[in-house]
Parts: structure tokens; sequence; C-alpha cells
DNA sequence: CTGAAAGCGCTTACAG
DNA sequence: CTGAAAGCGCTTACAG
């Protein structure tokens, strides 16, 4: 590998002077600054990161740090949506990412945290987990620049989310506002805080109008179309079935309406389904998914841009909040009077 | 940051001696390795990967060098298949990935180049582009160990591919099969060397059933679903309109259907749609996807696998070929005989 | 088994 | 404007 000693010797100067002209700094003289930029075109040298970040104590790389398994990263369109934000933010900044998952779910968070301490990267961005709890005061005590996607648990954290309880007030509403009565709600485990403040949002919507939640039609999937789809059939079969399901993310919403399609029950018609994040197979659907849209794509930037500020030492108001968006479409409608046999549900 | 030589003194030993047990190397007595990982443990030390990268050479890092924008790469399910693949193998040993895409797709491959030949990665695993034949002699000759994800189009390179020549014939076949004579087929630009073996094998299986592929019936799209929809709307226009589609992947034969959908044309009754990829998508829609599966997750986890061999100087058979497979779903049919007036097809 | 010294390839004051 | 020297935090022979 050629060296800046190297280019230095080819230049006729000190590394010195190389570095100086490596890194834009003024002080050298237009004559021998051009002869060092014809040997290093010439050469094709580039400066060793490793060494620079050594006596910079920087490395120009940004971990994204998810807390999660590969499997569970590429399979969530949403997380990938605010990845894709990061991206982009990154490239713009011309820094580098590094991503870095789990391998098992038990110790996902230390090494998060062994990431954060070492030095490969100068900062991270990190995916909100309840298993952050217990680390809680540890994180809030580390150096190293970062931001969490998610609620801070802890003053010092900086922190963006989307307004998860207003989208659920508004989806919560606008099911009652169709007529519906009986509103199932299927949250997922693991359950970030996100997922409590929709719940709130339903509940207090369901106050708000006079109304109260049933929590008996509160279901658990974990995020899959496949536990959508079960909890959507165990919703069919009850005794009085709901006549709309929230469903917390889209996944599951689209297996809700593949587990009524199975049972002959038509959406909206039969069944009104609402679901949360907006991803791009929403849109895509016939009928389309009616859902509270969640910008992943801001989210993501958002985060970059508050890393780089921190990076930056420049102020940050954090949390930053991205507002959430009730966008109707096709699979939510008007509640019938009377279904499968409930004469006793009106509205 | 504590260093190592905070922790040599706090141990009372050397550097050295420390640098060994951090490295699990031998020659250090049992007494002193306990003292020194005690004064690790409680001091929470991680040893600078900088200073490490260093004098080892080494950073443990992986760079996946993908010359396409960041809004390509995340729209196309199938890249980010191969994403996870690697993602799981690096994971597997350890190393770290840095993801690198290009902010402009005009001097894409020259930041590929410029981030292979820094030392900020130990190597990288970079998907095929028809851009890069320009650089192809440049490419062989760099130090740093590196996979293509598609086709060599140079002896040195190590790459890892599709059988995509094989995967197109049994998709025409299956088409010729069941009766179809037109068959239409969407390409992409740009065109990446796995779409021209695809082609390959659609004239290949025509030929080799005594028919003629017409090149009339080859339009070009830009892998987008919408891009898709257009060249269909444009076959179903014609005045001899095609009984089938091949479109070269996933997302344009989804566009396909959409379109003729949205013009009363049923799928498959009056038009036979086959796809390449088998997204996770396809097997979701209702009628499913009939298409090649390309196993995207073991592409990536052959190109790490190959990089790792490489890395380690062990033998290396490459270019690796990943089978694939005709999945028949619900979107192909018979052909049927008479269709929108057009009498004089016949099959 | 242990440690002193040189070296990895840059950058950073500092002196000239 | 230019360069000699020290330093970033490790590892690697080498001597003891």
């Amino acid at each position: 590998m050629t060296t800046i000693d190297e280019i230095a010797r080819l230049a006729g100067v000190s590394a010195a002077t190389v570095s100086k002209v490596l890194n834009n700094r003024p002080y050298v003289s237009d004559h021998t600054r051009a002869r060092i930029e014809r040997v290093i075109a010439e050469t094709g040298f580039v400066p060793s990161q490793r060494a620079r970040g050594l006596s910079q104590r920087r490395s120009y790389i940004l971990g994204l740090l998810i807390p999660y398994t590969s499997d569970e990263l590429f399979a969530d369109p949403h997380l990938l949506e605010i990845m894709r934000g990061i991206e982009a933010e990154t490239n713009h900044r011309e820094y580098n990412l590094l991503l870095s998952t789990s391998r098992a779910a038990q110790d996902a968070v230390s090494a998060c945290l062994r990431m954060l301490r070492s030095d490969v990267i100068d900062g991270a961005i990190m995916v909100e987990t309840l298993d952050i709890l217990p680390y809680t005061d540890v994180l809030s005590t580390q150096s190293a620049p970062w931001v969490m996607i998610g609620y801070p648990r802890h003053n010092e954290v900086r922190a963006v989310h989307a307004d998860d309880y207003g989208g659920a007030v508004l989806a919560t509403r606008h099911l009652i506002d169709l007529g519906h009565r009986r509103i199932a709600v299927i949250t997922s485990t693991p359950r970030p805080f996100a997922l409590e403040e929709r719940l709130r949002g339903v509940r207090d919507a369901h106050r708000a109008t006079g109304l109260h939640f049933d929590e008996r039609l509160l279901l658990t999937g974990d995020f899959s179309i496949a536990s959508g789809e079960q909890a959507g059939t165990e919703l069919l079969a009850m005794s009085e079935p709901p006549s709309a399901v929230f469903a917390l993310n889209d996944r599951m919403a689209l297996g809700v309406i593949r587990g009524a399609l199975a049972q002959g029950i038509s959406v909206p018609d039969q069944l009104s389904v609402v679901g949360f994040d907006d991803i791009a197979l929403a849109s895509l659907l016939n009928p389309a998914l009616t859902t509270v849209r969640q910008p992943g794509f801001a989210l993501g930037e958002a985060a970059a841009r508050g890393f780089f500020a921190l990076l930056d030492n420049q102020p940050v108001d954090m949390p930053t909040v991205i507002s959430t968006e009730l966008i109707v479409r096709g699979t939510s409608g008007a509640a019938v009077t009377q279904r499968r046999g409930d004469d006793e549900m009106t509205c």
C-alpha cells in the first residue's frame, strides 16, 4: 500500500505538508499543492482511514444498532423505511453506515452497548426495544453521541418517534364514526412503548365518545402476517365477534384480511380493518388498506440529523415527534346493523 | 477513554501482557491472566479497534457495495434478501457489515472502487451493474478480497449468481406446455448480465420446441411495478396481443397483473403471467404468482462465505451458481384458443 | 512467563 | 509556507 510518506517522498515534501493538502488546509503554496495533488492522482493514493481515525478520533462511521435478529429487521417494511431514511442522510453527509443486528434476542441490548462503547463507530442510532429498561442508566452515561428511535425512558436520552397516540385516536374515531361499536385491537409482543401509546389512544378515543373499550377484544400477535391471521380468525370465532379490527401494524392487518377472506367474510362489507404504518404494500392491495401513516423515512432522517447535530456539538431539540396521518382507503366501511345473527348489535 | 496502558498499570503488568490476554494468546501465567481479566471486567475496558486495526491491518468490517441509490436498494425485495443472507453470515463470523450505496448513478462504480481501495473495510461484496465494464481491469487488480454478486466479466473475479438461464428455460417451457404461442417478455434497463441470460433462456426454450420468439413481444421496463404495468398495458393494446407474459422480475409481473385487472382482463383465464425472483409478496397475492424462485438469501450467504474464504486464504471454488426453481401458482393457466377476437390464434 | 522498544500511517502543535 | 517530532492505542518480534 502506498503511504503518505511515499507521497511526500515522490513530491519532495514532508508528510505534514501532504497531510495539509489531503485535508484542504491552508498554508500551502499553490505550487507545492499542485505538485502534491498530481502525485496523489498519479498513484491513486487513498489515505488510511485507520491511521487517520487513530489520531483524529473519528471513524466517520455511524452505527445503526438494531436489537433484533436480521430476520426480524428484513421482514419489517417499516424498519426498512427507517433505515432508508438514515441511509439517505448518512450518504448526504459522506458518512458510512454500519449495520449491526443481533444474533440472539437475549443479549441484544448488551451487544448494542458493546458496539457503542467500542470506537469502530463515532456514535449510533439505536432502535428501541423493551429489553432496554435494565440498561437505561448505563446507556445514559455513554459518551458517544447516540439517538434512539422510540420513546425516551430517561431524560438524557435523545429520541425520535411518531405520534403513535394521535394516530391511534384518529383510527379509532374513524371506526366509531362509521358506526362500529365492537372494535377489536391486535397488539403485539414484544411490545415497544409505541404500542402502549397506541393502546392509550384507542382507549381515550372510546372514552371521548362515551364508549368503553372492551378489553376482551384485545388480542396479541407478534407483528407478523401469520399472527394477524390467527388473531383475526380467533376474533371471528367469538360468539359476539367485532365488526371492526384495528391492527397495530399493517402486516397483522393484512393477516386479518386473509383470515376473513378465507372464511368467506368480505372486507369491508362484513368486517372493517385498519392498520398502522402505511407500508408500500398497503396501497397495492385490492381493496387497499385503510391505515395510519407513520413516515418511516422521515423518522430515520430525523434520527440521523439528530445524531449529526450531537456529533457537531450543535443544539438539538429532542425528543422529535413525527406526526401521523389517517389514510382512509378501501378496508374500512360503515358498520351494518345485523350480521351473522348478532341481532343484539346496533349502531 | 481507558487504554491498554491504563489496564496494564492497574494490573501491575506491561501492555504487551495485557495484549496477550486480550487476544487469547498463550504464555501468560494463570495468575496474572486472572488478575488482568478482573481489571478488564471492572473497568469495562473495550480495546480500541482503530489502534488494533492499524497494527493488525484488519478492520473486521465487510463492505457491501451497492452501485445503486438507496431508493433502488430498498425497493428491491430480492436485493434485500441477498443482504439478509450476507448479514446472517457476517453475524455468524463476528464481522461487521458496512452498507455503502451510491448517491448518484453516474459515479456509482468509482465510488465502490474508492471504498474498496480504502482500508476502512477488509474487503467487499459488490453487486453487479452494467456500468462496471469500463472498470473491469482496475477491479481485477484490487488487492483486497472481494466477490461479486452477478456474472464475472473477468477471469479473476470471484462471483456468485443464480442459474438465470435455467430458470428462464423452465418458465418459458411451462408457458409453451400450457399452449401459449405468443409469449411476451418484459426485460429491464439497466440490464445486468443476469437478464441477458434469462433472455437467452427464453429464446433457447422457444427454439428447442421448434418455435421462434417474436422479438416484437420484447418490452423494456425498469424493474418497478409501475413499469410492468405500463408494459403490460402496451402489450394488451397490440392488434395481436400475447396470451402470456414472462416478466423478468416479480415486481414487473405484479404490474402486468394490475394493468390487466384494470382493463377487466382476468388472470390467468385471459392472460397468463410469470415472474422471476419469488419475492415474499408473490405467494401472498390472490391469485398467487407463478414465478422462478431465485434464492436471494442463499446468494448472499454464498457470497459472504466466498469472501471469508478469500480473507482466510482458503481455496474458493467460484463462480458459484445457485440453482433456480419454477414455482407454479395461480397466475399461469392454459392458453385459450380464442380471445378478444384474435381468431387467427390457435394452439 | 514477562516487558522494552519499534512500528502501524496518519495528524497536530510547534519551531523555523 | 514548510518540516521535525511527538502522539494516537494497539501489536509484534525480540531479548531476558
